[in-house]
DNA sequence: GACGACATTCTAGCGACGCTAGACATCCTG
DNA sequence: CAGGATGTCTAGCGTCGCTAGAATGTCGTC
């Protein structure tokens, strides 16, 4: 009786994720233009109206998407961060990280950073994942450094821009190394 | 006989830029997904294929906007370059100037930068208005500066972050003079 | 095992989108 | 004034996000 309601849910919770990675998947193949509801049900082997009773609408399953790319966002950078201990190396590491991230998964960076969005940026209900892929940055400046949050805001609105024009091919997509060197020697903390 | 073919020709600019400044408007009244082809050509008093018959489709109408855009955007910021001498103010005016293009006019900047565009930037058929807008910045830095374009090309990636993540609402709004002081001073070429 | 009650899933369709074919009107030319 | 080019419009195609209501399946109770 229980078990079989049990069950159902975890199927449902399945196929909850598997919406959300066959979106994912669709964008990251062919951009999100071609992910429609139509093509999305498709995929996921059922049809339209089921989407509807996981999601309010498409940009629920945007947002759900994004919303596992700041996890995996935070991770990478989180890795990058440990891995290259000393300040200024490790705010070279994470940045160089956030760059990977975005040139090599442009979809999943859209809809994380570009797509609208009703997601609450540094808010009381921001979710978790996100405010840690924030606070990565934060945690390359030294911590009596009183303006480290606007710092790791600047350097996080730079890279997004770098990001962001290349990927629309507004920069020349070559010459990313260089940026972000002579970024990163004028914006960290330690002076020289 | 010819002067009827004139006046045609010059009827047809006029609606051609009519319908340029009516989506502009659109936009800016209501946002991009607001303005479709019928309720632009309900504005211009015109049916749909009217539209078609002076760009290709939706995509160039953008275009079209995100030009006159270009054209304001480097008027403006070469006013901010000239009222304000000196290489290191010149730099901070012409930046505070192009946040403030960026917020004053968040639709068109969005044509401009951040919609999906083929316009080529950094090429030989660049729009020349577009290739104003980027020499302004390099202007603010000195001629034997060897990297100057590196650091424009950095300033304004830097630049184009901020406005766009506080427009989406990813950061917030205010202390956006802050983060342009920081900035700033990080990033002119005259050190102190 | 048969049967209502309930939940789940699907078919079919609504209004709006970008865009276009073909009918219609209008104007210049001979 | 006739005929052809030019310009404009009506109507419609295929697709979009989304949803109402039918159909299908599943469950606890007799």
């Amino acid at each position: 009786m229980s078990a079989i309601k049990e069950r159902r849910e975890r199927e449902r919770a399945q196929r909850h994720q598997l919406i959300i990675t066959a979106a994912r998947e669709l964008a990251e193949a062919e951009g999100w233009e071609a992910v429609t509801t139509r093509r999305l049900a498709e995929r996921v082997e059922y049809s339209q109206p089921v989407l509807y009773s996981h999601f309010s609408g498409k940009d629920a399953i945007v947002r759900a998407v994004s919303i596992d790319g700041f996890g995996e966002l935070a991770a990478h950078l989180r890795r990058a961060r440990l891995a290259d201990p000393g300040p200024r190396r490790a705010l070279h590491a994470v940045c160089r990280a956030y760059l990977e991230f975005a040139t090599e998964r442009p979809a999943l960076y859209q809809a994380m950073f570009v797509m609208p969005t009703d997601v609450k940026f540094a808010h009381a209900e921001t979710p978790p994942p996100l405010r840690a892929c924030f606070d990565e940055f934060v945690s390359c400046f030294r911590p009596d450094n009183a303006r480290r949050e606007l710092f790791a805001e600047v350097i996080w609105s730079a890279l997004h821009g770098i990001a962001v024009l290349s990927d629309s091919g507004r920069i020349p997509p070559d010459s990313q190394g260089e940026r972000l060197d002579f970024l990163i020697a004028r914006l960290a903390d330690t002076p020289g």
